[in-house]
DNA sequence: GAAATCAGGTTTCAAAATTATACCAAGGAG
DNA sequence: CTCCTTGGTATAATTTTGAAACCTGATTTC
């Protein structure tokens, strides 16, 4: 089980997944179909600013890495359903986590911005 | 408390937030400087295949956001100590997950990957 | 005293990724 | 016939990234 993978490599594996993982749109597309399967056009109006094209590659990639299912429904027209796998639900928590981090600390994060554009600017 | 930040819309300020995190080199930085400071060099060796711009950049886009401080020691040659501040000590257990997650799940990924190439790969 | 070394960067320029925009197919509504 | 829907793909323009060179300033080596 104690596999030497180390994220600092730079050939590890686990440097693709977390080059998965750290994606925004990846993110936010993990996190928005939590709750259940959603439609590929609900999806794009869901998340505000994702161009249809990084929808579509998005997608792909975390269908490619088993993290999302992809399911095609022969309605008129059709209807595209994507939904987390069971390893894709392995990572619910951990995306609500930064989700989360990012809307509790974010005044913080401003002040900072703040402080240090107020500093660095006079100079 | 209860702030209306939603991360779904285009121009939350959670958003700059989420595209800070959504950074493999920004999470392998924050993940690396958790034990203790860090000099840059040490960092850039450390982070296989990070550039020294990407690390000089991003750098001071988490300096900016108050997620890492910058000391720099007068001692010659100068040296530069860069270091989680408490703010960017709260996101350690939620960044360690993440690469937590990239070295449990790896072969899962790598399995999802096979069997999809194989199935596309074929038409 | 000229050259090389260290630390910590910035600049430059080409290559790669992202975005906006247009387009496509198949069917239904008006 | 024309427009609207779904779920995309193709193309062009813009942005970001990455590799490599260069810079400052002080020290050691030849």
């Amino acid at each position: 089980m104690a596999y030497i993978y180390d994220i600092y490599e730079e050939n590890c594996p686990t440097r693709q997944v977390l080059d998965r993982l750290a994606d925004k749109w990846a993110l936010l597309i993990l996190d928005r179909v939590k709750h259940g399967p959603m439609r590929f056009n609900h999806l794009k109006r869901d998340i505000r600013g994702i161009s249809q094209k990084a929808l579509s590659q998005t997608l792909k990639k975390l269908e490619r890495d088993g993290l999302v299912s992809r399911t095609v429904h022969p309605t008129i027209p059709v209807t595209v359903e994507y939904a987390l796998t069971p390893l894709g639900a392995t990572l619910k928590e951990t995306v609500a986590a930064i989700a989360h981090w990012a809307e509790r600390h974010m005044e913080a994060v401003l002040d900072a911005q703040k402080a240090y554009d107020g500093a660095g600017g006079e100079r």
